[in-house]
DNA sequence: TAGTCTGATTACCGAATGGTAGTAAGGGAT
DNA sequence: ATCCCTTACTACCATTCGGTAATCAGACTA
């Protein structure tokens, strides 16, 4: 599976496809992952939240990969 | 371009790498984004931000895409 | 040496996040 | 209708982020 993020809400929502995929429950996944059950409801809602180490724990716990890439129409500068 | 995200640090670097690509000083970028040298100085250093609206729109204007994949071994139940 | 530029870091402070704990809304089943 | 589960939401409060503005260390040049 493979979606962009281009918002906090796409995020939110690829987030909320694997923890139902998975059929847990927001507070199932929130004890395993030892975050709370309202971490995870404002996550997938697309709320802010804080990029730390526990964030990539977050995803990589839910098999999660992020790639960045270039479209190489950004600030291609080479004037 | 492309790399996979697994901490702050890995998306530090690559914003950085593009910075320089470009040829443009924390300064310059930070005027052209509207956010301040001291936020570049930390993003790029890996420090937690806060992953908002305005946090895809630096993405964004860099010419970043961010993309989500599950790795097929995470909580994949469907027992 | 002094001057300049870049980036990292600091103090101050307003704003936002995140934890716990509780609660309310909504749905499903008996 | 009543119970139960799930999720969204709240209050309270400690922690942390982000802006401005200033400063410091390092590198590089004349």
């Amino acid at each position: 599976m493979r979606a962009l993020i281009e918002s906090p809400e796409d995020l939110g929502r690829f987030v909320q496809r694997i923890r139902r995929d998975a059929n847990l429950t927001q507070r199932q996944l929130a004890d395993a992952l030892g975050t709370s059950q309202r971490y995870l409801s404002e996550l997938e809602a697309g709320k802010p939240k804080r990029i730390d180490q526990g964030y990539f724990e977050v995803l990589r716990k839910l098999g999660i990969v992020l790639a960045a890439e270039t479209l190489d129409d950004g600030w291609s500068d080479d004037a």
